[in-house]
RNA sequence: GGGCGAAUAGCUCAGUUGGUUAGAGCGCCUGCCUUACACGCAGGAUGUCGGGGGUUCGAGUCCCUCUUCGCCCACCA
């Protein structure tokens, strides 16, 4: 009634498709994915909590294999810490993604020939909103596919209300210390877009343009030669200039300075300035001055008190926009910025003015969400004052509060934090979290700064009207690890249960965007790091090191893999193949290819169920625990160690869940989260280890009428339940389905929460094993040297070297028959040779060697120029690890470890020389 | 321009503080449907660890240098 005994047999195929639903609802149904906060020890429970916050995909996101990639690596840490016993929390959620998602909505009215501006803003948020209703968060239950257990209920939104709070309580906060203030600078502007970004926004491309060297003759002189000679890669800002600086110490210009030069094309008088901006060395030593147009230039502006006169519309359209009267001539205005650049150089050209024109490789700036090249614009934005924040968020890097695997990443974060720059955090777009200020028209109060819309103005009592920008989406971003979890609300038992959080997992190319930003915040406004361990994987290619994407069109849809070989088979293939930090190559030409590793490790742990539980049904297995250990044969206590080995190598590979009293140990910090490995560790055991040899091993002993079944069936139950408990989180569903089938389970017992294996005392050493396998790998490779039939059966000897091997060997003379398809029998230790003569022979790791006798088999002189071959290669190791032993140096500079294993070494293989030597003289009749 | 990383088997990559005879997966070769698995089993081949130099008793691992890739940052018009 209570057991899953009487269930139908597995079917022959695994099929994926027909457990992860269900297996998938299972879990849901139970619970196991929820994370109670009154169980967790920061809230007076007695477990100790782990907490992952998801990187919220983009709402308007259908999954991709980086998303495939991220998620899986943090289901493998949360599934194994909930096993380990901690209150896993994975917090799952998506982001409003600003500009991302208003770009998809203004396309979709593209296409019914409207543009936002038709309907009005609040039409447009509304039809935003409507459309994230119906179609966002689809990427959400495309993780549930591939097995994320995430707690479902906490599931957040970065423009919910509760994050709406937080992000204008951290606006105001912001502001009352100081660190929110407005600025009026040049900033990058997307003319696609119609939105100011920020630095990290907008991406250097190298392009190859020109340098245009431009002719300024100086105003009223009489030699038409006069003048100055600019270079510049944007002649259309010609229009806009103010002046021409050149370095007051350029000896070439030092004349000029004070003059004016004429404006090529408008003839408008400008000064030449002296300014250090300008670098001799570079172009013609001289520059001109754009202050609207150019950051550096907007710098020297300032400097000089320069008008700064704005040429190009928002839109990117040469246009009289501000301060800018009969600068831009007949012919360019109204063009787009880089036709009119074509224009003014044919029109310079045609003037004489343009000197010359040669190629130039820079980097021009993009908006890295449309790639338009981006326009430096004056305008007034909100900014953050980052240096006070980046602070302590540089600091507990250095001293090892939050480590960043793989660690090279930490010199790039270092390197950004020292150089960090004011973040420019507003938006002219709708989509997004209204900035929090307010300003009064009648008596030009300072802006409002309020957590809610005030009713009126504080000083005039007038009429207040919003500021129309929103703010930047990762401004709701950086306050995820603790925006989601209640605050502000200081006494949320989310916030005091789960923050901080544990472990952050991305892909490096948002370590400034979010990453950063978000240990800023943690400190800014929780006090402290917001994690202690920051994951940055790699990043997913095609064959041709390509990254994958959409545009490129060299994607894998991870459903795809998932509908054909299965979830498990993708977490598999993507955690075993993925070393720390290195990009992921799939090829969308060849899933199955791709995916064979994961397809070929879930099959075959379905099949090692089928034989196990088709041989355990109907008998009572005995928990291993209660069979006297004097029971256990050689082979149970092997695969027994060998289990604990494995547990502890899948422990070390998975390393320290948390640094030990909030900062990393030097031993701990860079040690860890090595997947591959851990992913490694397990497939070895259960594939080469119990499959390969315990299973086959065990065989006979499964038999009807064999002796000591119960035996065999208690460690196969046992070790394979260990085996899909370490496999778990790796690949969660065939290990859920096949865990629930092994005899004594209860209906309600589920392996997601089921306890991770610990290495446990069988009182006993497998060790003598290891020769049995050695003498079964003997004969078999001397059996397909000699090309013996498959099937026939050959005699054997094995020659013992010492009690204990007589022992050993006798004991498994018949398994090491059944596996070697071998008549055996053991002959007694003594003068190599006696019976053994022409027959070929292996040596085992102590000594003792198996013979068959291949007599009319063998190739009697093959044989002996192999044997001795061997004997004159181990000869001379020999005699290289002898001269290495004998000087002075080695001795007495190794460590003495090292020196004893080498002297161990030098003593087997002497042994070794010596047998072989005599083998050698027997067989071949030579000394 | 500054900084960082990579180069190991045909391919994709592991190789933690220098220490047995350098590994895995995929692919390849030979033979097998051995009553769980041909998505499998058994056996096998393939490496001047990018080149050169150095430190060391000992270097894939540390240092220098060269070559070839890649990434990040950056206000030289």
């Amino acid at each position: 009634m209570s057991t899953r005994e009487g269930d139908a047999p597995l079917p022959t195929q695994f099929d994926p498709a027909s457990i992860e639903r269900t297996t998938y609802e299972r879990w849901l149904a139970a619970g196991a994915f929820g994370a109670t906060a009154s169980a967790s020890s920061r809230a007076g429970g007695e477990r100790t909590p782990y907490t992952i916050v998801i990187p919220p995909p983009n709402v308007t996101d259908v999954l991709h294999m980086g998303h495939g990639l991220n998620n899986t690596v943090q289901d493998v840490v949360i599934r194994w810490r909930r096993m380990c016993g901690d209150v896993a929390l994975w917090v799952p959620g998506t982001d409003h993604a600003g500009i991302a998602t208003q770009n998809v909505v203004e396309k979709a009215l593209a296409r019914e020939g409207l543009t936002r501006f038709d309907l009005g803003r609040e039409a447009f948020v509304a039809r935003t909103t409507a459309w994230v209703d119906k179609t966002g968060g689809t990427i959400l239950e495309q993780l549930e596919a591939i097995g994320a257990s995430c707690d479902w209920s906490r599931t957040a939104y970065t423009l919910s209300p509760e994050l709406s709070t937080a992000v204008r309580e951290a606006f105001v906060q912001l502001h009352e210390r100081g660190l929110v203030y407005r600025g009026h600078r040049v900033i990058h502007w997307c003319p696609r877009c119609l939105t100011s970004l920020s630095d990290e926004e907008a991406e250097h491309h190298e392009t190859s343009g020109a340098l245009y060297h431009v002719f300024y003759p100086l105003a009223g002189a009489d030699d038409a030669r006069a003048g100055i000679t600019i270079a510049t890669t944007r002649p259309e800002t010609i229009l806009a200039d103010v002046a021409i600086a050149v370095h007051p110490a350029d000896e070439r210009y030092r004349a000029l300075v004070g003059r004016s030069v004429l404006l090529p094309i408008t003839g408008r008088e400008i000064p030449v300035i002296a300014d250090e901006y300008s670098d001799p060395a570079f172009g013609t030593g001289a520059v001109k001055i754009t202050p609207a147009h150019d950051a550096n230039d907007f710098e020297v502006g300032v400097r000089h008190g320069l008008a700064m006169p704005v040429v190009i519309s928002p839109a990117g359209i040469m246009e009289e926009v501000a301060d800018a009267e009969g600068r831009v001539p007949l012919e360019v205005r109204s063009l787009d910025r880089f036709v009119a650049r074509e224009r003014i150089v044919a029109m310079l050209r045609e003037s004489g003015r343009l000197l010359k024109v040669e190629p130039h490789a820079h980097s021009v700036r993009r908006c890295y969400r449309c790639d338009t090249v981006v326009e430096p614009r004056l305008s007034d934005q909100w900014f953050v004052r980052m240096a006070p924040l980046a602070e302590p968020a540089l600091a507990a890097v250095r001293n090892g509060e939050i480590r960043i695997l793989p660690d090279r990443w930490e010199a790039v974060y270092v390197n950004w934090m020292e150089n960090i720059r004011d973040w420019n955090i507003s938006r002219q777009l709708w989509w997004g979290h209204r900035i929090p200020v307010w300003y009064c028209d009648a008596c030009g109060a300072d802006p409002i700064v309020r957590r809610q819309a005030p009713d009126g103005c504080p000083r005039c009592g007038g009429a207040v009207r919003q500021d129309e920008d929103v703010l930047d989406t990762w401004f709701s971003s950086w306050l995820w690890p603790f925006s989601t979890l209640g605050w502000p609300d200081e006494n949320a038992a989310d916030l005091r249960a789960f923050y901080p959080t544990d472990l952050l997992v991305t892909a490096p190319e948002i370590l400034f965007f979010w990453v950063a930003r978000m240990a800023m915040a943690g400190f800014a406004f929780m006090g402290r790091a917001p994690f202690h361990s920051i994951y940055l994987h790699g990043t997913v290619r095609d064959p041709s090191h390509r990254k994958m994407s959409k545009s490129l069109g060299n994607g894998i849809d991870p459903l795809d893999v998932v509908r054909l070989y299965g979830a498990d088979a993708l977490r598999y293939t993507v955690i075993a193949g993925m070393g720390m930090g290195a990009d992921l190559v799939l090829d969308r030409e060849d899933l199955e290819k791709s995916f064979t590793p994961g397809r070929n490790f879930t099959t075959k742990l379905w099949n090692i169920a089928r034989f196990l539980l088709s041989n355990v049904e109907g008998s009572r297995v005995v928990p291993l625990a209660e069979l006297p250990s004097a029971r256990l044969t050689r082979a149970d206590r092997w695969i027994l160690d060998r289990l604990n080995a494995a547990i502890g190598e899948c422990d070390a590979a998975l390393g320290s869940a948390k640094p030990s009293g909030g900062v990393w140990p030097e031993a701990d910090r860079y040690a860890g989260l090595r997947l591959n490995e851990y992913a490694e560790a397990a497939r070895r055991f259960v594939w080469n280890e119990l499959a390969d040899w315990y299973v086959e091993s065990a065989k006979p002993r499964l038999a009807p009428d064999a002796a000591d079944g119960d035996i065999a069936r208690s460690v196969l139950v046992h070790v394979f339940d260990q085996a899909l408990r370490l496999l778990h989180p790796v690949v969660p569903f065939i290990t859920e389905t096949l865990w629930q089938r092994l005899p004594g389970r209860r209906v309600d017992d589920m392996l997601a929460v089921a306890r991770w294996p610990e290495r446990a005392d069988y009182g006993g050493d497998g060790a003598q094993f290891e020769l049995v396998r050695e003498a079964v790998v003997a004969l078999r490779q001397a059996r397909a040297e000699y090309g013996v039939a498959p099937g026939a059966w050959v005699d054997a000897v094995l020659v013992p070297e010492s009690e204990r091997a007589r022992e050993t060997l006798a004991d498994d003379a018949a398994l090491i028959g059944r596996l070697a398809r071998a008549r055996v029998r053991l002959e007694a230790a003594g003068p190599a040779g006696n019976g053994a003569a022409r027959a070929t022979h292996a040596l085992l790791s102590d000594g003792s060697h198996v013979a068959m006798p291949l007599a009319g088999a063998i190739d009697v002189e093959k044989e002996c120029a192999r044997l001795g071959a061997e004997l004159a290669e181990l000869s001379e190791q020999l005699t290289a690890l002898g001269t290495r032993l004998a000087s002075e140096r080695f001795v007495s500079r190794a460590p003495a470890h090292v020196v004893e294993g080498e002297r161990t070494k030098f003593r087997d293989w002497t042994a070794r020389r010596d047998q072989l030597a005599r083998k050698v003289a027997s067989l071949c009749g030579t000394g």
